[in-house]
Parts: structure tokens; sequence; C-alpha cells
DNA sequence: TGTATACATTATGTATTCAAAGTGAGTCGC
DNA sequence: GCGACTCACTTTGAATACATAATGTATACA
């Protein structure tokens, strides 16, 4: 292993960026972050290429690290396409989980819950993220691996207001989601092909409905508001 | 644009690893390749980096870069999802193409027809490879085009063998391939998205029954042959 | 006063050097 | 004779020094 400073900049970059610590589209500086983490250079640009290859950042020649940003038209494409990546992942980790996964899949979800109930926001979103990787992982599917984390990483950020409920009604919502990650481990534990994929599109809907109100484009924009890439309306 | 040596090191690479000419899990000599292309180390360890993102080749810590491998639980994957991320960026594609990006999309299939009419079967399977590649990027959805981009590097990998054809009934293979390739381009135009997916299906269905001929573990397989991540035959 | 060009400064890319960890061969002890 | 330990060597990771490209500012000229 390389130096654990490293690995603690890698990781803590990846928080800070799915918490919109980072906003999306924002540089980031290069000798700030050598500074800041007492590394070299060579070693935190292997972070940011490892993060771009990850759909963190985005890295373009003689520029500096970009993180991802999250402007309309990709918001459209996220959610036409999170409930078929959700559902397959679910779908194939039914199948080909192990046993031991379902313990560590439990694990996670016994920390979320805590973290729902006790009104921790960021905690939940951050484990909600793991629950989902988890899942992802026991599908065994090198293929739609890299999908859903990409999925994730602006599902997270979407979800930052998310577990921060404000009515009733939103609390009520979140246990809901808590409940269903409960059923989806059973279904998992019992390889209920069908269960799981309804239960999973059951936990989309819910989210997808309130991830809605809270799109919007990134908070500084970089590029001008109005760009050829951004041709559809949500 | 950094050192062009360092562009085409890229590029090589990927095309090598594609055509096999640099054998699933096998080791990469960092120290020949820095003397062969005339870079330096932290260039060509950048480039290890990025290719490990796009999943070319996979990376461990104090290890040489692996190219990725293709063993029978993987390829088990291969087959089960191929069709549904190929069927899924090709309806994408149809309703998010841009025009010129159609006339990119021809020239490729142009070359790709001369390539395989003459029997020239390395190009053909590296052209097949851009023609869907480029169906990926019309697609103008981030988080499907990973996916596809992995799926497409085995799916060259596997085809290696495909253009050379054996028998006549082979050859007649490829030349409804090829044909495919016309419709679906026609069928993207004109966003005909019933269309595109049937024609996706049977094109797939086309190149699956050959492919799964050719499915063999790495050559010189580096792990013992049983392996507790293979529990699965196909 | 506005614009263009040249120069300075910063930031990015590359090469080299230094450090540490892994690997293998040889030898010593049992 | 076999096994374990040590030392040398090779390979990988990090830091620094160097080169090149991009950007911003100032000045000169129209």
């Amino acid at each position: 292993m390389p130096t654990p400073r490293k690995t603690e900049c890698l990781e803590d970059l990846r928080m800070r960026i799915l918490r919109q610590d980072i906003a999306p589209g924002s540089d980031l500086d290069e000798a700030a972050l050598c500074a800041h983490y007492a590394l070299s250079r060579t070693p935190m640009r292997e972070i940011f290429q490892r993060l771009a290859g990850e759909g963190y950042l985005q890295l373009s020649d003689n520029r500096g690290p970009k993180v991802a940003s999250m402007d309309l038209a990709v918001m459209r494409m996220f959610f036409q396409t999170a409930p078929m990546v959700y559902a397959n992942t679910a779908r194939l980790a039914a199948e080909n989980r192990r046993v031991e996964e379902i313990e560590i899949l439990r694990a996670i979800q016994a920390k979320f819950r805590a973290a729902s109930e006790a009104g921790d926001a960021e905690n939940a979103a951050l484990l909600n993220h793991r629950f989902h990787h988890q899942i992802g992982v026991m599908a065994h599917n090198p293929y739609l691996l890299p999908s859903l984390n990409r999925m994730l990483i602006d599902h997270t950020r979407l979800s930052q207001t998310f577990y921060r409920p404000i009515s009733e009604d939103d609390a009520a919502r979140i246990r809901t989601a808590c409940d269903h990650h409960d059923l989806m481990i059973e279904a998992i534990d019992t390889q209920d092909m069908d269960g799981i994929v309804a239960l999973t599109i059951d936990h989309w809907t819910l989210s997808k409905d309130r991830l809605e109100r809270f799109v919007a484009p990134d908070p500084l924009p970089i590029e001008p508001p109005i760009s050829k890439d951004q041709t559809h309306a949500i």
C-alpha cells in the first residue's frame, strides 16, 4: 500500500464531492490540495486520474481537474436511466450474491437506519450510497458496475437534502425507504428475483419524486447557461 | 496537448489489447513500454491509470498493471448483460442523436463494409468497435456509456476470429451483420425507436451464437484454474 | 480610447532522483 | 538434506527539478 495519506485523500475527496462540499462543475486547485494532504504532485495527479475514471472528475489537457457537473441535460438522462440500472443490478445481486456479502449489506443497513432515524442527513445519504454500492458489488457484474457507480454519484449528490425532513410527509417517506432496504435484503437473501425488481422500482419511485424537486443546474455555472448540449429541458 | 508520443502510446495500447496482441490477463512491463514509446515513467503511469479507468487494465498496489482478464465467470455476465446495454444505448441514440453525428456513423460504416468485404478481419473487428462506440456517443448518456465501453472491449477481443470466415455460412453471417449496420443507421436517422431496438437484438443474436464458440479462458492463465471467483460455468 | 502584441507569471506536463517494498537466490543452521 | 533466514536486486511509489504551454497584464500604437 502507498502512503496512508494518499488513500485518505482519495476517500476524502470522494466524500466531499458526494456531499457537494465541493460543488459540481467547480475546479480543483492542485497545489492547494497537495499542501492540504501533505502529498506531492505525482500521487495527487494519480488520484485525479483515478477519480476521473470513476466519474467524479473530468480531466482535459492543460486544464485543472473539474468536478463532474450535473446540468439539466445530464439530469434528464439520470431519471431516464436509473430505474433500468438499479433494477438490473438488484436482480443480478439476488442471483449472484454470496452469503457473507449479505452480512455486509445488513451491517450497512443498520448504520443507515440509525443515521436516518437520528436525522443525520449527511451520513444517511452517504450510507444509502454505500448500501446501493454494496448491492452493485454483489451483482458480480463488471459491465454494469461502472454505470451503477456513476448513477450513485449523482444520486447521492442530488439527495443531500433528501434526508433532512421538512414535513411529516417527508419523514414518512424516509421511514418507508428505510423499510424498503430491509425488504430488499430479504429478497436478495431468498433470491426472490421478481420481488427484488418490484421492490427496487418502488424504492426508486419513492425517491424520484422528491429528487426531482431539487434538480437544479450547477450552483455557479462555468459554461454559459445556453449551450448546444442543453437542448432538452426536464 | 501533451507530447504526441503519449497520445500515440495510449491509442496503440488500446488497439493492442483489443486485438489480443497483448493477451488478457498478461502483465505489462513498465520499463519496456517506456523505452519503446520514448516516454518517462510519469506519463506512462498516467496512461496506465487512464486505461484502468476505461476497463482495459487492472491495477493493484505494488504490482505491475495487468490486462483485464476474461475468465468464464465474467463471460457469463457478458452474454447476460450485453443485449440490455446494447438495446438501451441504441434506443437512446435514436432519441438523442444529432444530425452531424449520423454522418460520422455512416463514414465508419463505409470503412467497416470495405474491411469486412476485403476479408480484413483485424480492421473489421476494430471498425465494428468504433461503429458501436459511436452509437454510444450518440446516446448522450454519461451513465450508460462506461458500461457500453466495457462491453465493447470484451466484445471486440472475443470477435477477433469472427470476421475471418471459415465456411460460406460464416461469410453470409458477416454480410448480414454489415447490412444490419446500414439498417441501424436508418432507424437512428428516422428515430424509429421500436425498429432500432429490434434490429439491435437481431444484430446481437447473430454475433452471440458465433462468439460463444470462441469463449475460452485466458490463453495463459495466471491464477490457478479453480478459484472461488469461478463458481459458475457458462 | 480601444486594440493588439509582447512579456511576465502561473499552471500543467515530463524527466530524473530518491525511497521503500517485494522477490529471489544463496547460505547457514538444524 | 531440508527448511528458514538474510542479503542483494528488481520493481514500484513519491518527491523534486525542469520544460513547456496558457493566461493575464501592461504598454505602445492606431
